[in-house]
DNA sequence: GAGACGTGGAG
DNA sequence: TCTCCAAGTCT
């Protein structure tokens, strides 16, 4: 039996149920809408995570008209907490663009799909094989391992992503290519998984080349990880008849576009006064220590908004300030 | 190609 | 506690 035969016949009996998929044999034709908003949800970002956002997101706005018609701010509050901010703003960017450009529909290829904002190699292929049927080649983490342990490719990543590419795209089936990506996908979160893989339940162990293998957790080969520096930085907590001031972070870099108590730049160094509370925040490529102290008013130039203190969760704030909020608060209790 | 860019869960 | 890392994209 043939590579994809094997796989989706297994993904026919043990895909995952998930909100924005539909189960393999339903006839049900998928939303290429919907499609869309999981793959970026999902990027670089677990299913157990973005099922809560899916759902608030299709609730509020069921078609993309819907989210292309919706105001920055209120799309930038719906996504704290999520992480990757940058994909918010394309996120509302790509709508806009398929309002505009393309008459509320998603482009069907994989090249007009990859022309839009957010959208890289990776959501291009998965929305084309997925939301229009067409054999795209998918390549993500998951099927990364997949692919690199069933050749054995000891290359190391991202230098492998070539080698890899060119096994799976002769696997490919005309037929299903959506659920033959999502199959991988699957066997990659449930069985070849990064530690401790189960081989014995896998449907394409019989042609795995790593299979049996003690070191078959080593593959796909990756580079080492550098030391993350911390860093320091002081928000400010400005009180005025049971509500705080809150400012709007630039449009780039860290939390760009998200709402955030006001402070200083962050520096290498601590700074010098003590704050009353005071949180570890880890982020990709550095820790954050960031103290906040008492501050009787604003600057006067700055732009801001005083919020309620009582509906601070509806703030939209990214979990490093949430954190500190939530210590203050409890402090205050 | 390499670094920036979040967060929370698992082992 | 600590490291790894999850359906990546952009510059």
């Amino acid at each position: 039996m043939s590579f994809s035969a094997r796989l989706l016949g297994w993904y026919d009996r043990s895909a995952r149920v998930l909100p924005w998929r539909i189960a393999p044999g339903r006839a049900e034709v998928p939303d290429p809408y919907r499609v869309w908003l999981a793959e970026v949800m999902l990027q670089q970002t677990t299913v157990a995570a973005v099922a809560g956002y899916f759902a608030h997101f299709t609730e509020r706005w069921p078609t993309v008209a819907d989210l292309a018609a919706a105001g920055d701010a209120e799309v930038m509050a719906a996504w704290a907490g999520l992480g990757y901010y940058a994909r918010a703003r394309n996120l509302l960017a790509c709508a806009r663009a398929v309002v505009a450009e393309h008459g509320g529909c998603f482009p069907d290829s994989e090249a007009g799909l990859r022309a839009l904002p957010g959208i890289g190699a990776y959501t291009a292929a998965a929305v084309a094989a997925i939301a229009f049927g067409r054999p795209a080649v998918v390549v993500d983490a998951n099927i990364e391992r997949v692919i690199a342990r069933h050749r054995c490719i000891e290359t190391p990543l991202p230098a492998a992503k070539r080698a890899i590419r060119d096994a799976l795209a002769p696997l490919v089936p005309g037929d299903r290519p959506g659920d033959f990506a999502q199959a991988l996908m699957d066997l990659g979160a449930t069985l070849c998984t990064p530690r401790a893989p189960v081989c014995a339940r896998c449907p394409i162990a019989a042609d795995c080349r790593a299979r049996g293998r003690a070191d078959i957790e080593r593959l796909p080969v990756k580079p080492p990880k550098k030391a993350r520096p911390r860093r320091h930085g002081v928000a400010h907590w400005i009180e005025r008849d049971g509500a705080i001031w809150l400012v709007q972070r630039p449009g780039k870099g860290m939390l760009g576009g998200m709402r955030a108590l006001p402070g200083g730049e962050w520096s290498d160094e601590p700074p010098g006064e003590s704050g009353i509370v005071r949180v570890d925040h880890g982020f990709t490529h550095f820790d954050l220590t960031l103290v906040l102290v008492r501050r009787e008013t604003a600057d006067a130039a700055a732009e801001g908004i005083w919020w309620p203190i009582s509906d601070l969760d509806a703030a939209g704030l990214p979990t490093l300030y949430r954190k500190l909020v939530v210590k203050m608060l409890e402090r205050d209790a």
